[in-house]
DNA sequence: AAGTGGTCTAGACCACAGG
DNA sequence: CTGTGGTCTAGACCACTTT
């Protein structure tokens, strides 16, 4: 047997706990991956051993590493072993644009709702949310700021009867929160992604100059039924702002 | 036992083929998906009567499943059952921005090749591929064309050693897919996207007027050893060209 | 109470990489 | 040849949703 980086990490695994073993196991050795203890290009050790060492299944461990290999940390090597993923990649803004917007909106750094109201729905939104253009709809339009300064102009709309909106608790809390707290389940979300030169409105603003260039992205969220929950119209001031993210290939 | 629109179909599992059951039975299942065989939101059947039926054990079952929920295809619910992802999603743009420009790269409307040769990698190539300032890299100039009209200039630059890089081969297969075939296993890779007016330059070589809003792109990709195997920065018109894609949300 | 997916076990054999 | 992950089995109990 050769030596693992694993052989001197102990794992702390608590069976009276509702968290499942895999999920406190792969949240540990996340943790070590962070932190050091594991470095890039470090061998994990093989299945077998860990998982008598640990007292567990196989399987049960696969488990907690695969979902280390899925979300990018991890690389399995048949005949070689389970190695950290050699550095670089780690702690990138984790998905997408979507969290970019969606959990930042949470503890964000600041947000001026300028409007919340029932409006017929226009042609767009309507085809977007599969209903009828003209059946009432809440809108949202709100200002993203950071230090202060105008960075977005963001245009919602969302079917009626999902959730409560008002004023108070945009400015507070963030779309996709609310959402979350209401009950509803997030599943996918369609984007587009696109620029164009700023029209007066835009320019005056976002204090850009007119026809500077922005950024345009629309998106259709839909839930775990397959409802669509909210789409959005939105402008970003490209110099202020891009989209960073990460893509992992699925192989 | 409740009906399901399982019942009705039949799956042909193949035990002499090297190719594993849990994935036999993925396909046959997407399939079905696709070709409205399994409607949205139509029930799949509890697992342990499919592997039954299959005679497969059930966690076989679960993993082809888990495999579909994983692309967003099916939505399981404790205490309810699996269901086919209520419409809506389905066939758009597999994965993101990454894949838009490298498989089609494969089958390309068309590419003109406008350079390809050595240079010392400049500062910005050479802190991405991380290695340092000046060494040789190869460096590819590319315009890229649908219906005749240019759509994005490409450039990218890409480490000495990896892979042989002609005029002849990127016109043919494009960058990633030369790459795929050199065994270079792509794993992930970071992007930013954002926008700017044209210099005079660009607006040349796509046929914009000088000052256009432009979407920039800038990539770098890593294999599964963490090697930074390739660097791009690129523009596409915006008049022409968005970036459309789809998310999942992982709870 | 009944039915579903979620988790977990303790084995087995195979395919592939490396020395 | 040896060691690794990849696949597969046949059970078990639990947590949650619905009736």
């Amino acid at each position: 047997m050769t030596s693992t980086a694993t052989d001197r990490l102990d794992f702390a695994l608590d069976r009276t706990s509702p968290v499942p073993l895999y999920y406190q196991l792969a949240r540990q050795l996340e943790a070590a991956i962070e932190q050091g203890a594991l470095g890039p290009g470090s061998l994990l050790g093989n299945e077998i051993e860990l998982a008598g060492r640990l007292g567990l299944s196989r399987p049960t461990v696969r488990q907690a590493i695969q979902s280390l290999v899925d979300k990018g940390l991890l690389v399995r090597r048949r005949g070689v072993g389970t190695q950290v993923v050699h550095s670089q990649v780690k702690r990138p803004m984790e998905l997408t644009s979507l969290y970019d917007d969606l959990q930042a909106a949470g503890h964000s750094p600041g947000t001026r709702v300028l409007t919340v109201e029932k409006r017929p729905a226009p042609a767009e939104a309507a085809a977007a949310l599969g209903i009828a253009e003209g059946t009432p709809v809440h809108y949202v339009e709100r200002l993203r700021l950071a230090h202060g300064e105008p960075v977005a102009y963001l245009t919602n709309h969302v079917p009626e009867g999902l959730l409560g909106l008002d004023h108070e608790r945009l400015e507070a809390t963030g779309l996709y929160r609310l959402m979350r707290g209401a009950g509803i389940t997030l599943h996918s979300a369609r984007q587009s992604v696109g620029a164009r030169g700023a029209t007066p409105e835009e320019a005056a603003r976002l204090a850009e100059p007119e026809g500077a260039a922005l950024l345009t992205m629309r998106r259709t969220a839909y839930d775990d039924t397959g409802r669509a929950v909210e789409h959005g119209a939105h402008v970003y001031r490209a110099s202020r702002y891009s989209f960073e993210f990460q893509l992992l290939v699925r192989n």
